[in-house]
DNA sequence: GAGCGAGTATACAGATCGGTCTACTATGGG
DNA sequence: CCCATAGTAGACCGATCTGTATACTCGCTC
C-alpha cells in the first residue's frame, strides 16, 4: 500500500502507517497461501485451536514449505497479526484522507471499524483475542498486539489534539475507550450495532469537548 | 454468599446474582482443589495452553479425581466461568448496597471492577479472554460468558433507568461501552488506571445525561 | 462389619501437537 | 550447463493431548 499518509497541512500529525515495520519473511507464493489460511484460521478458530497441520492443509502446501518459509508457528503468528495490522492501517488511512473537519477524521476511525467488522465474520478485534492466547510477554507475537493498541492509542491522542490541545491525552484515552469498548461488544454479541453506538457516543464526548469545531 | 441482593425501595431493579444458576458439579473437596488450581491456570495462562494432567498436578490430585469430578475439561472451563462470574456478582453485590444514589449505584460497579482488577494479574477480564478461545457456539463454555455479558448489560440498563427513563436502553449500553473499554484496556496494558479513566468517562456522561441526581 | 463415596497410584490408549528428514521436480538466471 | 530457489510427497520424531482402566485405601454411616 501507500508509503505516505497524505498530510493535510493543518492536520493533526498522525503515526505513520510504515511504522509497523518490514516484514520479516518474504511472501513467495506459497508463504502467501500459508499466511492467508492461517489468518483466516486464526481469527475464526482461535490461535492454539489451530495447527500448522490443518495450515499446511487448507494452504494447499506441504508442512515442509510451510517451515521453510515461517521456520516456526510463533513466526506465522507473528505474520499474521503483523498483516492484519498493515491491512487495517491501509484501510483506516483511506477514511482519515477523505475527512477534513478535525472531529469528522476522529470519528474517522469509528467509520473504518464499523465497516471493516461488516466485512467480516463477527469475532472482534483479533489483537484482542490474541492477546487473550498469547499470555507470555516473551513471546515475538505479544509485542505485534500490544504495539498495535499503542499506536492506535497515540493516534486517538492526535486526531483529539486539534479539538482540544490541553487535554489531547486524555480526550485521546477517551476516544481508545469508547473504541475498544465497541470492538469487544460486537465481538461478543453484547447488543447489535455496537461499534456504531460507540460512534456516536464518540461524537457527543467530541462535541462537548470543542464546541466549536 | 448471600442469596439475595438487599433491595431498597427506591432503588432499580436489578438482575439478581442468585440468576447466575445453580452449580453442576458437587464441590468435594478434590472438586473444589481442581476449580481453584483450574482458576489460576486458566487465567494466568489461556484454556488452551493448559492441559488436565497440569491442572491435576497443581491441584495435588489425580487425574482420576478429576475426571471423576467434572467427566470433560469442558466441564470444568463451565465451572471456571460460572464460579468467577458467581464470585464476581458477590463482590459487586456488596459495592451496590452501599451506594445511595442512582448515580453512584452506576459508578460502583466501575469501583468495583477496577478493585477486582487489582487484586489479580493484569489479565483482563476472564469472560473476554474466554470468549477469544473458545470459538464454538456450541461449546457449553459459550453462554456462560456471553451470558455474563448481558446479564451486566441489562445491569447497567436497570442502573440507568432512574437516571434517564426514557434513555435507559441507551444509556446503558453507553456505559456498558466505557466499563468493556476500560477492561479491555486494562487486560492490555493501553494505558494506566483505564478502569478508573472509564469511571471518570462514566461520570460525566451520567452527569450530563441526568444533571439533577 | 458391610457398603459406599472419595480419594490415591499408575499404566495405558489413540490422537494430535510442533517440527525434522530424505528424495525428488520444476523453473529461471548467470 | 549449472545451480540456487521454491516447491511436492510423505515418512518420521518425541512430546503432549484428552480420556479410560485396574487395583487399592481411607473414613463414614447404616
Amino acid at each position: 500500500m501507500s508509503e505516505h499518509v497524505k498530510r493535510e497541512p493543518d492536520a493533526a500529525r498522525v503515526p505513520d502507517a510504515a511504522e509497523a515495520g518490514p516484514r520479516r519473511v518474504p511472501l513467495t507464493p506459497g508463504a502467501r497461501k500459508v499466511l492467508e489460511a492461517a489468518g483466516r484460521l486464526f481469527y475464526e478458530r482461535g490461535i492454539h485451536a489451530v495447527g500448522v497441520d490443518l495450515i499446511a492443509a487448507e494452504a494447499g502446501v506441504t508442512k515442509k514449505t510451510l517451515y521453510d518459509r515461517f521456520g516456526s508457528k510463533d513466526q506465522i503468528v507473528v505474520e499474521y497479526l503483523a498483516d492484519r495490522d498493515e491491512r487495517w492501517r491501509a484501510f483506516l488511512a483511506g477514511y482519515l484522507e477523505r475527512s477534513r473537519s478535525p472531529r469528522s477524521r476522529a470519528l474517522a476511525v469509528f467509520d473504518a471499524s464499523r465497516d471493516w467488522a461488516e466485512r467480516s465474520l463477527p469475532r472482534g478485534c483479533s489483537m484482542i483475542n490474541a492477546h487473550a492466547e498469547i499470555t507470555d510477554p516473551g513471546h515475538p507475537a505479544y509485542a505485534v498486539s500490544t504495539g498495535q493498541k499503542a499506536w492506535m492509542l497515540e493516534l486517538f491522542t492526535e486526531l483529539a489534539r486539534p479539538l482540544a490541545p490541553r487535554r489531547a491525552k486524555s480526550l485521546g484515552r477517551s476516544l481508545m475507550l469508547l473504541h475498544e469498548g465497541g470492538l469487544v461488544a460486537y465481538g461478543m454479541g453484547i447488543f447489535p450495532d455496537a461499534i456504531e453506538h460507540a460512534r456516536q457516543d464518540a461524537r457527543a464526548l467530541l462535541r462537548a469537548a470543542a464546541p466549536a469545531d
